[in-house]
DNA sequence: TTATCATTCAAGAAATCACTTGAATGTCTA
DNA sequence: TAGACATTCAAGTGATTTCTTGAATGATAA
C-alpha cells in the first residue's frame, strides 16, 4: 500500500524540520555557513568526535541542507543553499520571541538591560565609509583568517582586555562574529560597555553579510583549510 | 555541571527544530495556519486520534510555535505568531529545491510538465479589482465557511467536474488551497488545463493572503467551529 | 604496489519518540 | 450537585535516534 503524494511531501519536509532538530546538527550549520570545511575541522569545531560528526553531516545531506565534494583525501562539505540562512535565522527570531527560556539567557548575556539595538548591515557598510567605525571580529583566528570584513580587528573574548587601552574612548565599537546563534559578539559588546565604550552588536554574522552581497577578505594560511 | 549558555541556546533553537520534525505536527501546522481550531477538530482534519493529536499540540506549544485558550469546555489553539507561516514555507522552498523527491511529487501533481508559474497575491488582488478574474477555493466546505478570499467560489477536486459547463473557456482561473503544503490547489490547476482551461494556482494559499493584509471574508455557520 | 590518511560503515547500548489504551481532570448543563 | 463532554495525563510498547567503538573504504604519496 503506497502513501499518498500529501503524506510524501510532508514526510519530506519533516526531513528538512529533522536536520534542524538537533543542537549538534544547529553547530554544524552554523560552522558551514562561514564557508566550507572538512569533517574533521568541523568536529573539532563542534565538539563531536569524527564518526558521529560524520553521521550528522549525512544527515544534514539527506536534508538536501549542505553537499559535499572530494578534494584529494578530504571530504570538504558546505550548505547547499543560501536560503538556509534565512531559515536558522527564523528558527531563531521565532524561539527568541516565543521562548522565556530563550529570551532570559540572551539577557543573561548582554549584562544588564542596557542592550542597544544591533547595527544593521546597511548601516554598517554606509558608516565603514566614512571610516569613523571600528570593526571588532570575536571568533577564532582561523575563522578569521578563512573569511572577515574588512578592516575588521580580530580579538577573541579572553584577548579583548588588552585591546582596551588602544580604543579611544568615544570610539564606536561594531562587533559582530559568526551569525545568528553565535554567542561571542554579544558577550563582546557587554564587557565593552561596562567599560564605558560605545559599542553594539552587527545584526547577523559574517555569513549574513556575504550573502547581502558585502566584501570579505580572508588571509588564507598554509596550514589551514 | 551545568551547561554552557551556548549549548543551551542551541537546545532551545533545536525544539523549534524538533517541532517541524514530524509530519503530523506539520499537518497541525497546516490546519493552524487557517485559524484557529480545538483539538477534536484538529484531530479529524489530520487523521490523528484524539489523545495522539493533543499530545501533539503539546509539543507544539512547548516549541512555542502555537498557544491555546479555553472556550468553555474545549481548548482552542492557534499559531502564537505569523512568522510561523515564513518558516513553514521556507522548509518548503528548501526541500523543493534541494530534496529530488519533491520535486518529483510537485511535478507528478502537476500532471505533465507545464505547470505555469503561480500568481502572486499582489497580482491576484489587482485583477480582482478588474473583475476578469474566477477565484477557485479548494478546500472543505467548512474551512472555505471559516473564512475565504471574497468572490471565490468553493468546490472541491470531487465537485470540480459539475462546474465546468459553468466556466467560460477563455476565463481566467486562479485556484489556492490551504497553504505552502496544500495540493489540492496544484490538482485542480493540472485537471482544469488538461481541459483547456486558463488557470493557475495562487502564490500560497489563504494563511498567506490573510497575513499580507487582504480581505478575507467568512460565512461562520453555526455548527462550525 | 604498499602505506597512510580522512572519512564512512556497521553493530550495539542507552535514551527518546510516536502511538495506543484507559483513567483523571476540569468545565458546562440539567 | 450529578452527569456529560472535551481534553489531558499516565503507563506501556515498538520504533527511531544518538553516540560509541572498531573495522572497511577510497584516495593519495612513497
Amino acid at each position: 500500500m503506497s502513501i499518498g503524494p500529501k503524506t510524501a511531501l510532508l514526510e519530506e519536509y519533516a526531513l528538512v524540520g529533522q536536520a534542524l532538530s538537533s543542537p549538534a546538527r544547529l553547530a554544524l550549520l552554523e560552522q558551514l555557513a562561514q564557508g566550507e570545511r572538512g569533517v574533521e575541522g568541523l568536529a573539532d569545531k563542534t565538539g563531536l568526535t569524527l564518526a558521529n560528526c560524520s553521521q550528522h553531516l549525512q544527515q544534514l545531506r539527506r536534508a538536501g541542507l549542505v553537499t559535499s565534494r572530494r578534494a584529494g583525501k578530504a571530504v570538504i562539505y558546505r550548505l547547499t543553499d543560501t536560503k538556509t540562512l534565512e531559515l536558522m535565522d527564523l528558527l531563531r527570531v521565532l524561539a527568541e520571541r516565543n521562548l522565556d527560556q530563550v529570551a532570559q539567557i540572551l539577557r543573561g548575556l548582554s549584562g544588564g538591560a542596557d542592550a542597544p539595538e544591533p547595527v544593521s548591515r546597511v548601516d554598517l557598510a554606509a558608516r565603514m565609509a566614512d571610516g569613523a567605525v571600528t570593526i571588532l571580529d570575536v571568533r577564532p583566528a582561523d575563522e578569521f583568517a578563512a573569511g572577515h570584513i574588512p578592516g575588521a580587528l580580530n580579538r577573541t573574548l579572553t584577548e579583548l582586555g588588552a585591546l582596551l587601552p588602544d580604543l579611544a574612548p568615544d570610539a564606536e565599537i561594531v562587533a559582530y562574529c559568526r551569525g545568528p546563534y553565535c554567542i561571542y559578539a554579544h558577550q563582546a559588546v557587554a564587557a565593552l560597555r561596562q567599560r564605558g565604550f560605545n559599542a553594539r552588536r552587527l545584526e547577523g554574522g559574517l555569513p549574513e553579510w556575504r550573502a547581502d552581497g558585502f566584501a570579505v577578505v580572508s588571509n588564507p594560511q598554509p596550514g589551514c583549510c
